[in-house]
DNA sequence: GCCAGTAATTGACCAAAGTCAATTTGACGC
DNA sequence: GCGTCAAATTGACTTTGGTCAATTACTGGC
């Protein structure tokens, strides 16, 4: 989803071998709950996981989509030892699990740290992005934005993900996520039919 | 502002002695500037530092307001060496000015890098939070989080911000604010003359 | 091919906050 | 105390996206 995401190297990988299981999420299927303990990181290897967080009336907000090779639910090395969001598998996904006082034994070996530190900076990075953004582009841009940070500025492209779950990770609702493609597409500049998407290069200029 | 950003150490500043050298700012004053080359961490004494990004459009979006004890722009340890954001200082302020490099290799100080990272996790945590805030709660809950975070949950509440540094922070336009206030007050809840703020307890039920 | 159930779309309407312009208030220097 | 300039308020209006309800389109199972 981001630079500022980049997958662990295969060495630092490498060094959790031993403290790590992998688990193979349905998709639907909750990893973790908002509240729960959490005793444990997570790196994604396939599929996709949507994290959000509830209110108290029912509203999902979706903090990010978790792309494979990111590492996720890092807030748990804080003593604060609760998940502060919910993880859901959007399709089939395979996590690795590795439990935090692994993580933070790990610490001390200075590139695992290095590429540790730099991933959680690239999320402070990420997040006040995502912040600006919604602040100041309208759904459209959003919309472009989103579909050129996840699978690149070209024409063609293949959707992997719903509609329902496009809305939810530029935080719209569905009606309106339909409405803004509407737009695109009157404005020749989208089409999306099935899971295919055409977009006019001119798009790109509004990203 | 929030409790993750807490202070550094007393002993974990004494280590950084030698590498630090300080620097007064007057109100209004930019520390520095979307852009710009970063070459060091700042820690804020005294004073409040508010950090925004600009859109091209010339609005501004505020990121975070730091109070004193905090860490900021830790995103310059990353190797991409610009600052993401702009810093200005809201009233007199003093920081703390730390090498960047000289940050890097206190790194490998075991409580220093628990205490860092400590902070820079508690800063993902809380751009979530904010996000999460923004699409939830409208400016009246906003504006009394806001209050409760940065001032305790009091009834008597000496404010040092102006108005139109209180809408930054909340990300609104002062007229906005101005008209939250107002029905707060209709209702009660607030009361708002010069610096002096009157909360009434059952506002904090909202929040 | 048919049915059921979910996803997506559309329309009519609403609500929150932004915009722009006009005042009013307040603070500070002299 | 007076004048100036910025801060804050108010009003009228617009815009964006949410809400709710009614269809319509898809998909998977049989």
């Amino acid at each position: 989803m981001n630079d500022a995401f980049s997958a662990l190297s295969d060495d630092s990988v490498r060094k959790l071998v031993g403290a790590m299981s992998q688990r193979e999420l349905a998709g639907g299927a909750l990893l973790f709950v908002q509240g729960d303990e959490g005793h444990s990181v997570f790196r994604l290897l396939s599929g996709s996981v949507r994290l959000f967080r509830s209110s108290p009336d029912g509203r999902e907000v979706t903090i990010r989509i978790v792309e494979p090779g990111e590492l996720f639910a890092e807030m748990v090395l804080l003593e604060l030892d609760r998940y502060p969001v919910s993880a859901v598998a959007i399709d089939t996904s395979v996590v690795t699990v590795i439990k935090r006082d692994r993580v933070r034994a790990l610490l001390d070996d200075r590139s695992f740290r290095d590429e540790f530190l730099r991933n959680v900076i690239g999320r402070v990075r990420y997040l006040s992005d995502q912040f600006y953004v919604h602040k100041t582009m309208d759904v459209r841009k959003r919309l472009l934005r989103f579909i050129a940070i996840r699978h690149g500025r070209s024409n063609q492209i293949d959707m992997d993900l719903s509609k329902r779950d496009v809305a939810a990770a530029i935080s719209v609702r569905p009606e309106t996520l339909s409405r803004a493609i509407r737009t695109l597409t009157d404005e020749g500049l989208l089409s999306w039919k099935g899971r295919r998407l055409t977009v006019d290069d001119s798009a790109w200029d509004q990203v």
